[in-house]
DNA sequence: CGCAGAGATTGACTCCCGTCGATGCGTTGT
DNA sequence: ACAACGCATCGACGGGAGTCAATCTCTGCG
């Protein structure tokens, strides 16, 4: 269920399989919405960069179970960790899963981006 | 129609507004999605960094009318530019748009790893 | 054991999105 | 002028995604 980030090719360095669209895209669709943005910001944002579903609802104006489904689709996506500890669910940033997103849409890492290729 | 990535604020840094989410979300769309990965990558990796629309449907395996309308979504979106010369559509990236892209989702750039002084 | 609270799951609804075929528009060549 | 080509637009269809109310599960407490 978990995708991947880290498999994913840099954008720009050579034209994309239709699976490695596919791989990148799944991780994609995770962030392109902006309850999770959301959601990401307030957990990365959070004390102690973590946060619980009762923390997120009401800055996110959205119902209890519409919040536990966006948490679900970025765990899923391999952004988010979730922490069971008692009662109350804790989630926290995976570590370097945004920064490889980000390293896959870039084209710094790829030294040629520059429009001359030549 | 354009979208302005360069003003996303980045995602860790500070719980996003739900505006600066929307505007985010907007762009993060137009990329999360397969054929528009490829159509970015193709672009960029073909001679010159350029293409035309006949150039990018057969290696994507989608209609002409599709290919033109994922093209359309890119363009809103500030990641291609469109020139027409003469009967041809080139596209381009936007220098920039991908990186800023990137750097809004990177969480490096949040506490000390800013490329700009500060 | 029964109650209360937090969170996940289900079901249903609506709307958006990707896709194609058909068509329209502008340019190029004969 | 006419035909051919490249590309954009339109209309339509099917699948997927976001949302909520209701419900279920699990934990903690008395």
């Amino acid at each position: 269920m978990s995708v991947d980030v880290a498999s994913c090719t840099p954008l720009v360095r050579k034209a994309l399989t239709a699976e490695q669209a596919a791989d990148l895209s799944r991780v994609l669709k995770a962030v392109a919405d902006p309850a999770r943005l959301r959601l990401l910001s307030l957990v990365a944002a959070h004390e102690g960069g973590e946060a619980c579903v009762c923390d997120l609802t009401e800055p996110l104006g959205l119902s209890q179970p519409t919040v536990s489904h966006h948490l679900k689709v970025l765990v899923d996506a391999g952004l988010l960790t979730r922490d069971k500890r008692g009662v109350w669910a804790w989630f926290r940033l995976v570590p370097g899963a945004l920064d490889a997103l980000a390293a896959a849409l870039s084209t710094a890492g790829s030294r040629d981006a520059a429009p001359s290729s030549g």
